[in-house]
RNA sequence: GCCCGGGUGGCGUAACUGGUAGCCGCGGGGGGCUUAAACCCCCCUGGCCCCUCGGGGCCGUGUGGGUUCGAAUCCCACCCCGGGCACCA
């Protein structure tokens, strides 16, 4: 490049209209703004230091969104803000001794830096951050509005409880492995009395739901597997010479119970005590004790011998489909948290019964009628009901059917549907969380701090411990406080809210972000939701959303959010995981890359514009910069057309026939582009932006060179076009050749009567293989098609003088003859 | 084990309802510009074979079958990779 050319500097231009964005307000949307209104949000991030990949994969794909309905004349909704309580900041504070406040401000500083410095466009109006006080206000709020309506309540549960955090764990908190997520540690269990939100009185409705959402299929199968619905019945086993005491059983397949030849009961179970014969006391009660105090990994690996993980309890509880007595069994693979925590066992048509069975030698009934090759154990299939009196001959449904009705008539049981889907345990023995604004007095027991009160804020005067315990403990002028309801001393709850609460509804304040009458306005809420395009990581199909959706329901229940409202998000987009070296990429592993060295050396536009050409958005990927160089050099030579630097002539003149397909040409790339950027291709969007481009180049040295007023459009048209990709080099462009903001243009519109193209390549087949490519008129039809076809030389060596037997004819692209 | 995705050049990918497989980019090769290099501009680039150098033939989308005039695309079976769930009664 000469000293006298006008370079790209990415590093000069690109920072210049970030600070212009930001200035002059672009994005902000007034909520009685009268143009159609849209909402588009990206998952709110934690502010972990400086943006990485991740983010920027995210962000780039929301902005994308954003500048392009804007350019299609619409209001758009953009708000970010902080998921900025959690764990890694008060991890920090423990090993500093410094407050979590000045450090996650930090971090929002870097993030919000990076994001700007992104390009991405958001009305900085709105921001939120879950730790400012006035939003834990209306998190503490919303926690007693649950309270007052029963969704919010407090139980002693078996807990999952992480040595190495010293605090509860969330069963989705705990790996598969039994480690804690975020620490490695081994989970062990324990008793405590926990807060709680009623999910599970919206599993149906979360189900249903589902259906009519325009999300991901995969995230809506998981979701659904998560609630985990199955149908069947509950009923009484009475124990065999004890009047009063009967064992209460789940289960699906109502239809099998005549199989039923022993029961399991869950060694937690509470009636477990009672039933214990006092020559099998000792042994069960070891048994108990091993199984309780195994930690999760151990409970849940158990897959070795059977003979291990259970104990007769010598007491018999009554079939009473046979009127036969059978034994109960304590296991540990019954979950007292499931069902009633004890099942029948059909060791004929359950796999899992019948290793149990062989194991401790009880016996087998079939009770459906096996194909004749089954060769299999436990028969689990379709097929006619045998040994089973009354039910014998009918299906797997009927059979269920008319046990139901059997139990129901005869008053021991009735039809019953499980979800697996458990209560959400929300308490969390950490300080950096929004404080759980309740008050425990002697005389008056758990008393909700007065709205009046709200919100409670942890002191800043704390000292961070080493065990990890949280420093509420050990301060008194927080735990100490006068009893609302009686002046009597009462005590602080020093637990906080998982930080999932946080983001089950910063979508809605987002809409009404400076409230302080209320969490949101109705009005505000009505206009702008649901979100029209929430955007995040797969990572987040479950928990997440599953909890944004209860509280979105619950909220319009209790007339906080609008009643209609029964769905936060409309639309989900998930994009795919950034993965190096096979690795997904993670503060923790140590293996995230960040923008910021990219921004120098290509800019914000090519490290976008990499994104978007990568590969589809949806897919993960490994991550890699070798087309990021590819990137800026495209936008090289975007620019040079933009200034007129790009090699060739332009000529005025009147346009040629070459003019013209050229500007089609144009034409076909808005309808390409406008066509990608609805269907989230936007890596083909790239490639037509690039093939278009090439052939702009080619146009200028061509041997009659570029018709001025054609190549102006055209350039003018990929300036628009690409606007919400590379929204800085556009802008630059836009503002030098024509004056004004690109992105207040609006959206290039396609002219059908130039989107068509005069000739189409047919190709001729014989017999299916490809023989010739011959130019043919758009337009022709099967006859001409066909003649055209036979007069080709090159068709005619492979039909060998013989005459097709048949011929196919798909007028204009294809003929196809048979010999 | 069950439920979803996905296997296409050296690499990332494209091919929208079955109709030219490999667009676009990376990497590689060649040429131009330059005293030189970088930048930039142009051309070539799936494999094998033939060739009169213009081209021609065969093979090719994880594997094996099938449907069809025609299959990356639809069906069956299998292999591999990724994700979710996993004693849920």
């Amino acid at each position: 490049m000469d000293d006298e050319g006008q370079p790209y500097e990415p590093a000069v231009i690109e920072p210049r209209w970030q600070a212009r964005w930001r200035d002059e307000g672009t994005y902000e949307v007034d909520n009685d703004d009268p143009r159609p209104k849209s909402y588009v949000l990206c998952m709110y991030p934690y502010p972990s230091g400086a943006a990485h990949m991740g983010h920027v994969r995210n962000y780039t794909f929301g902005d994308l969104l954003v500048r392009y309905r804007t350019m299609n004349g619409q209001a758009v909704l953009s708000p970010i803000g902080f998921d900025s309580f959690g764990l890694p900041a008060e991890n920090a504070a423990i090993k500093t001794g410094e407050h979590p406040r000045p450090f996650t401000e930090a971090k929002i500083e870097e993030l919000t830096s990076s994001l700007l410095r992104l390009g991405a466009s958001y009305d900085w109006r709105r921001v939120i951050k879950s730790h400012d006080p006035s939003y834990i206000r209306w998190t503490q709020w919303i926690f007693l509005q649950f309270l007052k309506a029963g969704l919010a309540y407090r139980a002693e549960a078996p807990v999952n409880w992480c040595p190495g955090c010293q605090t509860v764990l969330a069963n989705e908190q705990v790996l598969a492995d039994g480690t804690c997520e975020r620490s490695g540690d081994l989970v062990q269990r324990k008793n405590l009395e926990q807060w709680f939100f009623r999910i599970t009185d919206y599993a149906q409705q979360l189900l249903d739901d589902i259906d009519d959402l325009d999300w991901p299929e995969r995230v809506k199968t998981m979701q659904r597997n998560w609630i985990g619905r199955s149908e069947g019945a509950t009923f009484h086993l009475p124990v065999a010479e004890r009047e009063d005491l009967s064992l209460e059983v789940f289960t699906t397949r109502p239809d099998t119970s005549f199989g039923m030849t022993y029961a399991v009961v869950a060694p937690e179970h509470p009636i477990v005590a009672e039933l214990t014969a006092d020559d099998r006391r000792a042994e069960v009660e070891a048994f108990v004790a091993h199984v309780t105090g195994e930690s999760e990994l151990e409970r849940l690996s158990s897959e070795g011998p059977l003979d291990k993980r259970g104990v007769f309890t010598g007491a018999h509880v009554v079939n009473p489909f046979t009127g036969d007595p059978i034994p109960v069994y304590l296991a540990d693979y019954v979950l007292a948290t499931y069902g009633t925590g004890a099942i029948m066992a059909v060791p004929g048509q359950d796999q899992r019964d019948w290793d149990f069975a062989k194991a401790y030698d009880l016996p087998v009934v079939r009770t459906v009628l096996p194909p004749e090759d089954f060769d299999g154990e436990a028969y689990t299939g379709e097929g006619p009901a045998i040994n089973s009196e009354w039910l014998d001959g009918l299906g797997v449904a009927d059979a269920k059917a008319k046990a139901i009705e059997w139990l129901e008539a005869k008053g021991i049981g009735e039809r019953t549907v499980q979800y697996r889907l458990r209560d959400w345990l929300l308490s969390r023995q950490r300080f950096w969380g929004c404080p759980i604004p309740v008050i425990f007095c002697d005389d008056c027991g758990i008393v909700p701090v007065p709205e009046a009160d709200l919100p409670v804020v942890a002191p800043d005067d704390v000292e961070f411990l080493p065990t990890g315990e949280s420093p509420l403990n050990h301060h008194a002028g927080f735990l100490n406080v006068t009893c609302p309801a009686c002046g009597g001393p009462g005590r602080r709850e020093t637990d906080t809210m998982d930080t999932f609460v946080d983001s089950s509804w910063y979508f809605l304040r987002f809409a009404d972000p400076t409230d302080d009458e209320a969490p949101f306005s109705l009005e505000a809420v009505a206009e702008w939701l649901p979100v029209d395009q929430y955007i995040g990581g797969v990572e987040h199909a479950i928990l997440h959303l599953m909890y944004a959706r209860f509280f979105t329901k619950a909220l319009a229940d209790l007339g906080v959010a609008p009643k209609e409202l029964r769905e936060p998000f409309a639309r989900l987009f998930t994009q795919g995981m950034i993965r190096k070296d096979g690795m997904k990429m993670s503060k923790s592993k140590g293996n995230l890359v960040t923008p910021e060295e990219y921004f120098e050396r290509f800019g914000a536009d090519a490290l976008r514009l990499f994104h978007f050409f990568v590969g589809p958005p949806q897919d993960d990927m490994d991550w890699h910069d070798a087309g990021i160089e590819g990137s800026h050099r495209f936008l090289g030579r975007l620019w040079r057309l933009g200034v007129g630097e790009a090699p060739g002539t332009v000529v005025d003149r009147e346009a040629t026939p070459a003019d013209v397909e050229q500007d089609r040409s144009r034409h076909r790339l808005i309808q390409r582009v406008t066509d990608g950027y609805e269907r989230w291709s936007y890596n083909t969007s790239v490639s037509a932006f690039m093939e278009f481009t090439n052939g702009l180049y080619h146009y200028l040295q061509s041997e009659d060179g570029a018709r001025r007023e054609t190549l102006d459009a055209a350039v003018d048209s990929v300036l628009l076009l690409m606007a919400p990709m590379a929204p800085h080099i556009t802008a630059e462009l836009w503002e030098r050749r024509r004056g004004g903001h690109i992105h207040t243009e609006p959206w290039p519109v396609a002219d059908p009567a130039m989107t068509t193209v005069a000739t189409v390549t047919m190709i001729v087949q014989v017999n299916g293989k490809v023989r010739d490519r011959i130019e043919v008129d758009a337009g022709i039809g099967d006859d001409d098609a066909v003649a055209t076809a036979l007069a080709s030389a090159k068709v005619q060596a492979h039909l060998n003088g013989g005459q097709p037997k048949k011929v196919i004819t798909r007028p204009p692209k294809l003929v196809n003859l048979v010999v």
